[in-house]
DNA sequence: GAGATGATTAGCT
DNA sequence: GCTAATCATCTCC
């Protein structure tokens, strides 16, 4: 049931984003079991990708992580405050990555509540990358962390949508990046009350 | 070594 | 809808 390693080490980034939908996402941190599974992610397509930290080739110590082989964890902080917890996919040396938005949580939800600080089940425990990560207990302590192993991995529960419940939109603010710009980076599940605002 | 910045979120208007 | 909060990382001097 586990994903096989072969799932994320093709090289079309976008057709793993669009396979990962419905695919259950699990976490076992400190012991505790939670997951869910997944109905929004982004696809960040290495070097072309102007919102990429590896855009235009660049790397640091921080993105290195992006240029390994796919099948590990990619996670960062943002705005001081916010962990969000991307999948690699490719091989070493092409930075690909899928950022994990939003998530339906079916594991574990009395733990998420605690980690949300939140007293009741909200539909806005897990939407948003920020908020997937801290109810999964993501952390940067758990950043390259092999998703074939026992803290952080993917299931096939034989959960799939069709075309017509999905929504694949292209990536807004990229206008000048000709081509590319067109392209469906974003896929996310229709109608979903976890995914993060304009869902339809 | 200092300054700018960002793939966000929550809360107020 | 819009704006503030907040800090690790990157970039330039």
């Amino acid at each position: 049931m586990k994903l096989p390693l072969e799932f994320y080490t093709h090289n079309d980034v976008l057709s793993i984003t669009r396979n990962l939908l419905g695919k259950y996402l699990f976490t076992k941190i400190d012991g505790i079991l939670t997951g869910g599974y997944i109905v929004e992610a982004e696809a960040y397509n290495g070097i072309i990708d102007k919102a990429s930290h590896s855009y235009g080739g660049r790397q640091t110590p921080r993105t290195q992580t992006m240029y390994m082989q796919g099948g590990v964890s990619y996670v960062y902080l943002c705005y001081g405050i916010h962990e969000m917890f991307n999948i690699v996919t490719s091989t070493e040396g092409e930075p690909h990555a899928i950022l994990i938005r939003a998530i339906v949580p079916t594991e574990g939800i009395p733990e998420m509540l605690l980690r949300r600080n939140m007293p009741v089940l909200k539909n806005n425990i897990t939407m948003g990358p920020g908020s997937v990560a801290q109810a999964l207990g993501i952390s940067r302590k758990t950043n390259t962390v092999d998703l074939t192993g026992d803290v952080i991995w993917l299931e096939d529960h034989g959960l799939t949508f069709t075309n017509d419940q999905i929504k694949a939109v292209p990536r807004v603010g990229v206008a000048y990046a000709a081509e590319d710009a067109l392209l469906p980076y974003r896929f996310f599940v229709k109608d979903c009350k976890y995914v993060s605002k304009p869902n339809k």
